[in-house]
Parts: structure tokens; sequence; C-alpha cells
RNA sequence: GGGAUCUUAGCUCAGCUGGGAGAGCAUCUGCCUUACAAGCAGAGGGUCACAGGUUCGAGCCCUGUAGGUCCCACCA
């Protein structure tokens, strides 16, 4: 007896079982194999801190789809899952469980500290990995990497080693990001702007010999302390004779000098902005340019130093508010304005950052930037859709060098030595140095590298470069890189300088590029807003197979989409339509032994749909390779639910039913029933790999499993036109009995007889020879076909379809308006056609101009249309 | 200020190289028809934002306008 499904499909119990099953049987595993083609796809790293949020579900489903087609086409398919070290976010997760230890991390000491960090990734970090399971994500496992295992960290200090030495890593003194919270610089890249309400004060500074003054405005009055002279425009015809006289900074009464700097914007404001070297950006450039002293007035944690008793240990805001108040006193404030304005705030924490003067590891970006530019413009590598390019080409083509070092204590220790004795530094890969010149052990530099620094090395630092290894050769460069459009800046930009620079060779061939997943309303999902929407809620409920098939149904590539519970119940509905489709021809088939017949013992129901699986085959597998999934899952839901379901099993329902009397239909059609549904199940396979395994085991137990089973080919000889046309017939007069029914409101329990009418005796026939195949859809109790209208009721209700015209004699039903409205409504909608064909067939330049073949398929339309109003005319004559 | 992108049915969105406007959900009507009511059969609903242009032909290509979203830069 064969295996029976159950009523109603239940992903639980499934997808559990199911996913044991690959794991064990390895079909995620991949290996080097020179007989096939390689397929490979690096998983972007999440961090281990994360938790499984629905762009992670998305990010990875759209991998999974793509990694299960090439494998089933036959591709070596590596997917090479991992996490990342995620510096900041864990640092900052494990001094937090300290504090409420009442401990710290420097009191712990650096080494006690990483133990406590290791520990905590051992427990926690592979949380994100077991949920990247439950939504069927085939990743080889064995292949599981660390943006700071061995293998990695070994990358990452040849890199940095090779880049100090070809003079792109360099050290120095710069204005970066400084996040008071977190403690550590940040990239440029990391900060984010908001906008913020706030002031604008506006302050009189005086000469130095009281003849004058000028007046400026500020938003952070707190950094006056550290302003180092007052710059105006050149061409400021106002402050002329102020340039290069001394200026007496109040409440400090240093003395700073005007100067004159193009940077300067006369429009704005009063023209004169103070310089405050240490803590904006701008001025630092400016007091770079003028050789301004450089005066730093904030501790690391943002409050002010002790060089300034008055306000010493204030943080920045509360020194706002006391300063403010002292120049206000002193009669320096002019005025206080509202002021809306742009901050920068730390990506991580959200706090303010203060742009800081410190000395800091760079990578200088101009060269390395450049090869990458070349890349994506020759088509070394293709974005999808296309214009990301233009996002990734702004971004290096404004590229300013990259900060890489962080003031962390988690993440790969930068491979600098110093040495105290007499000051020399090294950059070396040994993890101790003695100083080449003194001889004296050397100390290692204390900070670490930004998080990004590693996952620019992925896709090959996991392939086992700098170590020449087969599986570098055999799967780098990696096929299509998928990721969201919000970290082409952090990651794409990073990974293709990187491996430019360092193999020689682009990373990826394609980067496949997705938009965000929002609510309901369109708003970003997050947590402070608390609308985040669990994928493993949704797996939960619906199962994973339903949420992977809501992620890419409808979607364009690139385009944010809206998350809705209706759109996962859709996608629920449409796999319990499969389930149960299969259940249905599991049920009948029972243990009957089917036999593949002959192509010409087929019926014309049977090499229809045939050949529109075929049809589907080409254009889902032409849709995936070009990354349009939305497209191509939209085909095969059409296709199974309406061409498969609602079509041919009802077709072919008394073949089955009949089965005993006559064995031979029956078994054409279990055998055509098997193979459409099995070939449509491969193709559904790579969005619902749950329920495809799970049918797929079941109706072909003798293949080991669908995901490993050959992607269906296209097959010339299962096209068959004269099929398609005949159930287009078929479908036209079950259409036109059914509407005809339902406008008059006909009970499905009473039956009537159907009278087909085509003059064309050719037509005729091929109607009579169709006629028993679809019979039974038509709630007949006689179906006749014939050329003319002989013995067929005055009264008989006429539908005019394309090459009949159809009449049901209901005579007790017979309402001359309706029947009137439907035909005068059917003649309204062919006047409309016939207009249109004419006004092109009539155009000269239409007729000299367009390609023939598009001119015949007008002149085929109108010969159409020109038959069928002759019929509806006619029909309406009658009444 | 620069750039990207969007504007298509009540809602959310598809619409591939230009050639008769689609889906899901929602609405209305009728059905428990022996796979599925998470279903079946029907129906209604759109000057494809607006204005020009190219073309025999434009939802699609070009220009402009309006509105939305996002990214970057930033005036202290």
């Amino acid at each position: 007896m064969a295996k029976e499904l159950e009523k109603n499909y239940n992903p639980s119990d499934i997808e559990q079982r199911t996913y044991e099953k690959w794991l064990n049987k390895k079909y995620f595993h991949a290996e080097v194999n020179k007989d096939k083609k390689p397929f490979t796809i690096v998983m972007p790293p999440p961090n281990i801190t994360g938790q499984l949020h629905m762009g992670h579900a998305l990010d990875n489903t759209l991998q999974d789809i793509l990694i299960r087609f090439k494998r089933m086409q036959g591709y070596e398919a590596l997917w090479l899952p991992g996490t990342d070290h995620a510096s900041i976010a864990t640092e900052a997760r494990v001094v937090e469980t300290l504090k409420s230890e009442g401990l710290t991390k420097e009191g712990l000491g650096r080494e006690k500290f990483l133990e406590r960090v290791w520990n905590w990734k051992k427990q926690y970090g592979g949380r994100i990995v077991e949920q990247l399971k439950k939504i069927g994500s085939s990743c080889d496992w064995d292949r599981e990497r660390f943006t700071m295992d061995e293998g990695c960290n070994k990358a990452v200090k040849e890199v940095f080693v090779k880049l100090y030495n070809k003079g792109l890593i360099y050290r120095g003194e710069r204005i970066i990001n400084w996040c008071p919270v977190c403690l550590t610089s940040i990239s440029d890249a990391e900060v984010e702007y908001e906008n913020q309400a706030g002031h604008f004060w506006h302050l009189r500074y005086k000469t130095v010999d009281g003849t004058g003054y000028i007046d400026l405005a500020t938003t952070r009055p707190e950094t006056l302390l550290g302003d180092t002279a007052v710059a105006v425009n050149p061409k400021d015809e106002r402050y002329k004779d102020m340039v290069g006289k001394m200026l007496d900074l109040p409440l400090v009464h240093r003395q700073i000098p005007v100067i004159a700097d193009e940077f300067v914007d006369m429009e704005f404001g009063t023209g004169a902005v103070k310089i405050t070297p240490a803590h904006d950006p701008n001025d630092f450039e400016a007091g770079l340019r003028h050789n301004l002293q450089i005066i730093n007035v904030l501790t690391d944690d943002a409050k002010i130093v002790e060089d300034y008793p008055k306000y010493a240990g204030m943080d920045r805001y509360e020194a706002r508010k006391a300063i403010v108040a002292d120049l206000e006193a002193e009669g320096i404030l002019i005025k206080t304005e509202e002021h809306e304005h742009n901050v920068g705030t730390c990506y991580r924490c959200g706090t303010t950052v203060e742009p800081k003067v410190s000395k800091q590891w760079f990578v200088a970006m101009q060269q390395l930037a450049k090869p990458a530019i070349d890349a994506v413009k020759n088509g070394d590598t293709k974005f999808v859709p296309p214009h990301f390019e233009k996002t990734y080409f702004h971004w290096l083509e404004n590229i300013r060098d990259w900060c890489i070092s962080r003031q962390l204590w988690w993440g790969h220790q930068i491979p600098a030595f110093y040495c105290d004795e007499c000051g020399e530094m090294i950059v070396t890969k040994e993890s101790e140095a003695v100083c080449p010149k003194c001889g004296k052990p050397m100390r290692q530099d204390p900070d670490t590298l930004d998080t990004w620094f590693s996952s620019a090395l992925w896709p090959f630092s996991t392939l086992g470069w700098p170590d020449k290894t087969e599986e570098m050769d055999y799967f780098y460069p990696t096929s299509t890189l998928v990721t969201g459009y919000d970290i082409i800046p952090f990651w794409v930009m990073r990974m293709m300088f990187s491996g430019i620079e360092q193999t020689g060779k682009v990373p990826f061939d394609t980067v496949f590029i997705h938009g965000l997943v929002r609510d309901s309303l369109g708003r970003k999902m997050s947590k402070s807003l608390g609308n985040g929407i669990d994928p493993l809620e949704v797996i939960e409920k619906y199962g994973a197979d339903a949420l992977r098939f809501t992620l890419v149904t409808g979607n364009a590539p690139g385009n944010d989409m809206r998350f809705y519970w209706e759109r996962v119940e859709a996608s629920r509905n449409f796999a319990n339509k499969v389930w149960n489709a299969s259940r249905f021809i599991m049920m009948h088939l029972g243990d009957n032994k089917i036999t593949e017949p002959a192509y010409n013992d087929l019926y014309p129901v049977d090499q229809w749909i045939l050949s529109a699986v075929n049809t589907l085959v080409k254009e889902v597998t032409e849709n995936m390779e070009k990354y349009e999934l939305g497209i191509a899952v939209q085909k095969i839901n059409d296709f199974i639910w309406t061409e498969f379901c609602d079509w041919y099993i009802e077709f072919v329902k008394p073949r089955l039913f009949n089965k005993k009397n006559n064995e031979k239909a029956a078994n054409t059609a279990f055998w055509t029933l098997k193979t459409v549904l099995s070939c449509s199940l491969k193709l559904l396979h790579p969005y619902m790999p749950f329920i495809t395994e799970e049918i797929f085991s079941t109706i072909k137990p003798d293949e080991e499993s669908i995901m490993i089973s050959p992607w269906p080919e296209y097959k010339k000889e299962w096209d068959n036109k004269e099929a398609v046309q005949k159930v287009e017939l078929m479908k036209a007069v079950t259409r036109a009995v059914r509407n005809t029914r339902t406008s008059m409101n006909v009970v499905p329990s009473r039956k009537a007889k159907v009278y087909i009418v085509a003059d064309d005796k050719d037509v005729a026939g091929t109607f009579a020879a169709l006629v028993n195949l679809f019979d039974h859809m038509l709630f007949a109790s006689e179906v006749t076909v014939q050329t003319d209208k002989t013995g067929i009721d005055e009264s008989a209700i006429s539908t005019v379809i394309e090459n009949a015209t159809i009449y049901m004699p209901l005579s007790d039903l017979v309402d001359f308006e309706k029947e009137k409205e439907r035909l005068l409504k059917e003649k309204k909608r062919l006047e409309g056609e016939l207009k249109r064909v004419n006004g092109m067939l009539g155009n000269e330049k239409f007729m000299n101009k367009a390609p023939a073949k598009k001119i015949d398929e007008e002149k085929e339309k109108l010969a159409k249309y020109q038959t069928m109003m002759q019929k509806v005319e006619e029909e309406l004559a009658k009444l």
C-alpha cells in the first residue's frame, strides 16, 4: 500500500525530520569536483549577538533558492556559512554582563576578559545558526567559519602586513568619529546622521585691543574652550580689516587670531566661524592649513578635561549649559535661536559621536578604490538590479581613508609592535616581537581592527587563503553575493577592493541585491518600535515554506516589501493546494503500477499539460538565471493552481474514477499526472523545499531526494501547439457553459443539453473528437456537436465563442432581457476589439513599418472577431 | 545641495528586450460537485501621478512637473 498523505499539510511535523535527513545524507556538503562546474555563495555572516530577523530570513531564503536551483542543475554548489564576531556589539554585551556582576573589563584584564567573551560566544554564538536551519538553509555546515577563527586571523594578519608594506595602511593622528559610550573610534560609514532640534548661540568675540569685535554663531558653545582661531572668508569685505587681528577668547581669555579661509560661507550666519580643530572635522582641516594649535577639551567619555577647573568633569551637555550661562552673564551671548541640525550618532548605541583627534590606523583608499570601480565598469562583477552600481560608484568615488583601529579588546589585535625603549615600531605576522634596534621585547598595539576588516576578506579567507588550497582554486571567485542594499558601503565595496588587491580577481561574479522587509505600514522593523515580526513565529504558525514563499512572491529585486500575515496565509494556502493535489493523485493511484505510454497514446489533454509544463520549465529556468525569482515563482504558482489543478485534474477525473473499465486510459492519465506533478515539484523545490521533499518522497519512493534530483529539462518533443489549441477550445466551451449557467442562476443539480455548433466541418470534427474529454465539466445531460442549428430550440440560450456557438435549451429559465444584455455586452467588447484592429490595419504607416509577423497576427484577429461579431448579431436578431 | 528610486484595481504589489492592463488580499453572487471551504465556479473594479516628446504603436524609452521613500553631503 502506498504511503498516504494527511488531509492537511502539517509543516511542523515534517520540517525537522526532513532537515535532519538532508543533514545526515550530507546533501549540503560540497567538495572540489573537477567533473562539475562550481557554484559558490558565501553567506553574509550574521553577528553572533544576533537573533534571526526578517532581513536574515529574506537574505538566506534567496541564497537557498539559488543554491538549491544550481545544485539541481548539476553544479557543485557550495553555500559557505559562518558568523561574524561583531566586535563592538559583542564586547558591549559582555561588558554589560560583567556590570551586572559588579565587574569591569579593565578590572578583569585583557586575557580574562577575552576568555569571558569566548565563553559567551560558545554559549550564545550558535543560536543564530540554529535559527538559520529552521528556514531550510542548505549550507555546508561542515565548512562553517567564524571571522575570528584561526584561518581568518591568519588572513587578516597577512593582509594587514601586505598593505602596510605597500604603504596602504598607515598610522596617523587624524580627526575621527569617537563614540563616548562605546569608547572607541568608528569609521565614517558607521556614523548615522539624524536631524535634531538644537540651538544657535550668537557670540561676540572682542579684539584684544578692545577696538572691535566679531560676532559669530555656534551650535556647540562648549567647544569654545578649545577654539584656536576665528575664520572669515578672504573675500568678505565686512571683515577685511579684522583678518590678522587677535581676539580675546571669552571665559578662557586666550588670544586667538582672525584668519581668512575659503571654506567659510559668507552667506551663512554672520560669515564668521570659530575654529576648534580638536572637535570639528572642518576646523581640523582649517587648523592644518593655518598651523593652528589643536586643543582637546574633552575626555574619552566626553567630559571637560581638567585644564578648565570650572567645568572639569562636567559632561558635554552639562558644560554646554554652564558655559552658555556664563557667556550670558558676561554679555558675550547676544542671542539664541532655535536651530535644527544634523547630528552624527553611533550606529551601535545611538550616542552622539564626538569628532576627536587621535592616533589611529587607516587604510589609504584612493589606490584601492580605482580597480574596484573598474571591475564593475567593465562587467567583471555585475549588480542585480544594475542601478545599484551607481550607489557603489558613488561611495568609491567619494571615499575617504578608512579608520580601521578600534579601542576594543574583542577582535583581531593589530599586528603592530612598539618598543618602549627606543620607540621603534614594526608590523609583523608573528605573535611576539623583539625590537630589531635595541633587542628589547616589544609591546603589541592594544587596539583591534574594525570588524569589517575581517569581513572584507570573507570570500577568500573562508576558502583557505592565504594558503594555496584546492578550494580556493576551485570555488573562487564565488558566483553570487546576496545582500541588502544597505550594506553595499560597509561590505560589498570592501570585499571588492580586498578581493582584487589580495587575489587579483573579483570576489564574485554577481551581486544580487535585495531590499528591506518592512512592517505593514511600510516602517522599518526595529526593536525600539517593537514592530518586528519574528520569522520563527511565522515558521511555527505557517511553516518555513510559507514564509519563504511569502518573501519572494510579488517582489522585484532590490525593492523593499511589506510584511502582511495575509500574504503568509495565501502562501500557506498554496502549499496546502499542492499538498491536496498530490494527495488526490496518490489516493487514486493506490498500488497501481504505472507504465510509460507511447507519446501518441496520450490524450490531447495529456499532451497539452506536458506541453504547458514544458514551457513552464523553460521560462522558469530562464527567469531564475536572470534572478527574476518573483516572476518565476508566480509562474509556478499559476501553473500548478490553475492549469494543473483547476483544469487538468478536472479533465482527467473520469479516467481515474473508471480505471477498472479502462486501464489504459487510467494509466496514461496517472503517468501524466505523476510526470507533471514531479516536474512541478522540482521547479517549486527551491522555494518550498520541505513540502516538495515530503511529497516527492511519496510519489517517487525509488528516488533518494528531490533536492539532489536533476532540474527538469526543456524537451522539444513535448511542445505541442495542436494539443494546446484543442484544450483552448475545450476551455472556451466549458467557460461558456459555466458563464451562462451562473448568469441564469441555474443550480448545479440541474442538467441541460449542450449543443456545440460549428459551421466549419473540420472544427466540428475536432469538437466531436474532444467532447468526451470534458463533457463531464458541462453539467450536461447530453452534449451534441453539429454544423447547423437543426433541432435546437429557438429559445435556447446562446453563447458565441471563437470557433463555435454554444446553445443550451433552458426554456423555462429564459429571460430575454438578461439574454440580450449578455449578448450586447459581448457585442460591445467585440466592437472595441474590431475598432482597435481595424485602426491598426487601416493605418498605412503601421502597414509599412510594423513587422510582418505583427501584421499577420492582427489580420488573424480581425477575421476571428468578424466571425464572432456576425454570430452575435445573428443571435441578437433572434431576440 | 547631489544622487537613487517609486507613483498601475479598495489594499499590497508584479508587469522581462515597446505590440490587446495582471496576481494576491478585500468586495459581490452561487455552490459542502467523492483532493482541497486553507476550497470550487462566476462577477465587479484601473484616462498605468501629471504635461510634453520619440515611435506605425508607450505602463514600459526621452524631457519636464508634482508628491512619497531612501542614500550621500552639509552652513559653524
